[in-house]
DNA sequence: ATTCGTTATGCTTTTCTATATATTACGCAA
DNA sequence: TTGCGTAATATATAGAAAAGCATAACGAAT
């Protein structure tokens, strides 16, 4: 990372980020998140779910669970998975899928800009400590 | 393990909703978000860290713990506490700690219109599966 | 029939967080 | 001086989530 300086570090105090998260739910609580779609996106590059999974570092244990409680939540599956076969089987990310990682992305953007409008009505009262990082 | 469930009610929409949690980071990570809010809002009613804590079914050490985070970061802290004489000492919210409050709860207030905005801007086009009745 | 890599699934271990418990310090008041 | 209730701090326990591990099923290719 590189540290833009544009002036002496004086005494002035930082201002604080925004930070946030955001999920759809369904019937049995969270739907999608973005770990959900980023292993979406994984599953649809890698047409696994093991390959997916590692590419993330993320148990193979987990992330079948994760697929699982999707499809299990949407009335059409977001992921065919296929045993045995050519390669041992796989799985395919289907229309559906495809359109839920577009709809949460849209979503993800959208509370980015809320957040960046936020941070600019941020007052200047609040004075946070400085830290040692920050003099680099 | 009880085998009980909560009747699900048939629902018939499928709309998921849409959910998220917001925080302001500082040096160290979290400086604020909804529980160290409400925390700071009972130290102001009680007067008295332990009292708050209890008052949230949180144990002493870990909201001693957010209040030390807190003051950790800030210039000047949010929480004054004194050890010892009448009634054995207490705890007393800051002037800044006040602004800090209504900082959040403002941000906090956005953030579900925001949801709310989102909320109606989803498409159709998501087709999520009923709440499942119980079938064992 | 054997091999192979993946899905699917159960069980165990690790890890992280918060709770629970215990102890000391403190200072006013009786 | 003693008692009281709180702050402050250390250590231990518990619960949940994820990782780790082991194993069976599967079906095309060889």
């Amino acid at each position: 990372m590189h540290a833009v300086k544009k002036k002496a570090l004086g005494k002035t105090s930082n201002s604080p980020a925004l930070r946030g998260r955001i999920w759809i739910d369904g019937s049995e609580g969270t739907f999608l998140g973005h770990g959900r779609v980023v292993l979406l996106e994984r599953i649809r590059e890698y047409g696994s779910i093991t390959k997916a999974a590692k590419s993330m570092a993320m148990s193979y244990r987990h992330a079948w669970d994760l697929v699982d409680s999707m499809n299990r939540q949407t009335k059409k599956p977001f992921v065919e998975a296929v045993t045995g076969g050519k390669g041992g089987g796989g799985a395919r990310l289907t229309e559906d899928g495809e359109l839920a990682i577009l709809l949460f992305w849209k979503f993800s953007r959208d509370f980015q800009v809320f957040l960046k409008r936020e941070q600019a009505k941020l007052p200047r009262g609040l004075r946070l400590r400085k830290t040692v990082a920050d003099s680099e």
